[in-house]
DNA sequence: ACTGGGGGCGCC
DNA sequence: AAAGGGCGCCCCCAGT
């Protein structure tokens, strides 16, 4: 059963009953709480609810104390088909689609702040009933096999992205607050560097002999020539390779100065509010099908901070990461004989070291089957890893191959595909025309290295989608997926729960495998830990 | 005063 | 032979 729905006015909205091919199956019905009509029919038949988007809709209900199971999100399903068919960053909204629909211009997009506004209590901007079930129907007869899968695991990505957000990730502001000090010093004065700060900068001021502004590369780049190491940008990586006194104040300057920036005390009287940090997710945000996010860098979380992340009284986190997921994929994808057999087991590389030998003094096998994986799947590869990759390539000729023939497409300018249908942007109009020019052949190149990576990483991103709307259902009562970040799930649950929740999330992960991948040797193992604190994982 | 590009770096 | 994927956020700084 499928139920279209619109808001109407601040709590009321319509619904109506759709077959799953997106035909009225009754007449449309006015309710005057849509929450409340909208939890009597989850309780009831548990149906699969139609709207424009979960993002806008769902935390209404979710304020109102209402889940559901189930929906097809009509934005991001929209914004899968325009992919598919080359048109990236075309109008996903409904009244767009219907406009393509019926062969008409594009209506004029409403300005972000005003829907944002009147959209608040479900107002005025959300189309009728009629227009979402009009668009329903027409995604529904092109959203055939693995489409219909994408679009679905999309929606699941929509309800749990607004789940996450409600919950919120536990955050102890205490203790986050004696993590800056410790580092920073005591909370400054708004506009002032904290203590241990300024005197870094100070003492950077020393060495130079005169006053330098570590925030500007510039005045750096500038000071390191005028004492006599030219350096060609202020880049980490590049002033450790320079012999001079203000390099180690330098480094030790722009890490505490991140620190303080981005996630200092104004980033926590910002987002941090009642013991949670709820960032905004934005589902399929990345054209990979990774999720981005909207203000709080929830995805850059820096490791020193895991520490404030605690499971309240009574509960405990689980932290799950799925091991060295993007070479499974690639094995799983390829339908490579020999990688698969590697990738059969709990360690990856090192099943992969057996390829490669120890260079005493130097990298070691593993670690060398690492560089020869990530530069076949980034397109890099200088120096030893051009070796590496000849390996690679003999012993595991068809996953090498899946990425290469990407690389290739992608250069020719064409559009490469995940294995769900998540499609990649097209190539400009002017791409052919500029690939003969030596700009045009560096802008090839890097758009080989795209189409190489994204069949990877969006397939990865399925998988992850998969593994999360397969692992909700299963979560027992109590527990909550507070946190998402591209491979790595945290749930909170209540302490006796936890072993619970650990199973689901292997039952979890081995069933997204089978979803995407049906029969394969390739397993893709959780590495779950059960800990009061983010910081004690790993 | 505001904007946008670039540098730089956090995470995967 | 060389080739380094994807983001968000902060600051600086030049242009307007």
């Amino acid at each position: 059963m499928f139920y279209a729905v619109a808001p109407d006015g601040e709590k009321g909205g319509v619904l109506r009953a759709l077959s799953r091919d997106g035909r009225p199956a009754g007449e449309p019905e006015p309710v005057p709480d849509l929450a409340a009509a909208v939890a009597a029919r989850e309780r009831s038949s548990a149906p699969r609810w139609v709207w424009t988007s979960t993002a806008r809709l769902y935390p209404r209900l979710l304020r109102a104390g209402v889940r559901v199971g189930r929906c097809h999100d009509l934005e991001l399903a929209e914004a899968l088909l325009l992919a598919f068919d080359g048109r990236m960053g075309e109008s996903r909204s409904v009244p767009a689609a219907l406009a393509r629909l019926r062969g008409l211009p594009p209506p004029e997009e409403r300005h972000e702040a005003e829907s944002e506004q009147q959209s608040l209590f479900g107002g005025a901007v959300e189309p009728p009933i009629e227009e979402v079930v009009a668009v329903y129907a027409a995604q529904a007869a092109r959203l055939e096999g693995r489409l219909r899968l994408l679009a679905a695991a999309e929606s699941a990505g929509g309800l749990i992205a607004a789940e996450m957000s409600h919950e919120g990730l536990p955050w102890r502001p205490d203790v986050h607050d004696e993590l800056l000090a410790g580092l920073l010093g005591p909370r400054p004065s708004p506009g002032l560097r904290p203590r241990l700060l300024q005197e870094l900068a100070d003492r950077i001021t020393a060495e130079f002999g005169g006053p330098v502004n570590p925030d500007s590369p510039q005045q750096l780049v500038k000071a390191f020539a005028g004492a006599g190491f030219p350096v060609p940008s202020t880049r980490a990586y590049v002033l450790k390779g320079v012999a001079h006194p203000a390099v180690p104040l330098v480094l030790e300057y722009k890490e505490l100065a991140r620190l303080h920036t981005a996630h200092g005390w104004s980033w926590l009287d910002t987002w941090v509010k009642g013991g949670r940090f709820r960032p905004e997710y934005v589902v399929g945000g990345v054209v990979s099908g990774r999720w981005a996010s909207r203000g709080g860098g929830a995805l850059q979380i820096p490791k020193v901070l895991r520490r404030a992340v605690v499971a309240d009284p009574g509960h405990a986190l689980v932290v799950a990461d799925a091991a060295q997921l993007e070479p499974r994929v690639l094995a799983a994808l390829a339908g490579d004989a020999a990688f698969a057999e590697a990738a059969a087991q709990g360690d990856l590389y090192s099943a992969l070291a057996a390829v490669f030998s120890d260079t005493p003094g130097g990298p070691s096998a593993r670690d060398k089957a690492k560089i020869a994986m990530l530069s076949a799947m980034y397109g890099g590869g200088t120096g030893e890893a051009v070796q590496l990759l000849t390996v690679l390539k003999q012993r595991f000729p068809a996953a090498f191959e899946y990425v290469e023939s990407a690389a290739r497409a992608g250069e020719r300018g064409e559009m490469v595909r995940s294995l769900l249908g998540r499609t990649c942007p097209p190539a400009s109009a002017e791409y052919r025309d500029l690939i003969t020019t030596e700009a045009g052949r560096a802008a090839a190149a890097s758009r080989g290295r795209f189409t190489r990576n994204f069949v990877v990483q969006a397939t990865a991103a399925e998988w992850a989608l998969a593994f999360m709307a397969l692992l909700r259902p299963r979560l027992p009562e109590g527990a909550r997926l507070v946190f998402f970040q591209h491979d790595e799930v945290i749930v909170h649950t209540p302490e006796r729960e936890a072993e619970a929740v650990t199973r689901a999330l292997h039952t979890a992960a081995s069933e997204a495998a089978r979803l995407l991948f049906g029969p394969t040797p390739v397993v893709f193992p959780m590495e779950a830990a059960t800990v009061p604190c983010y910081a004690d994982a790993k």
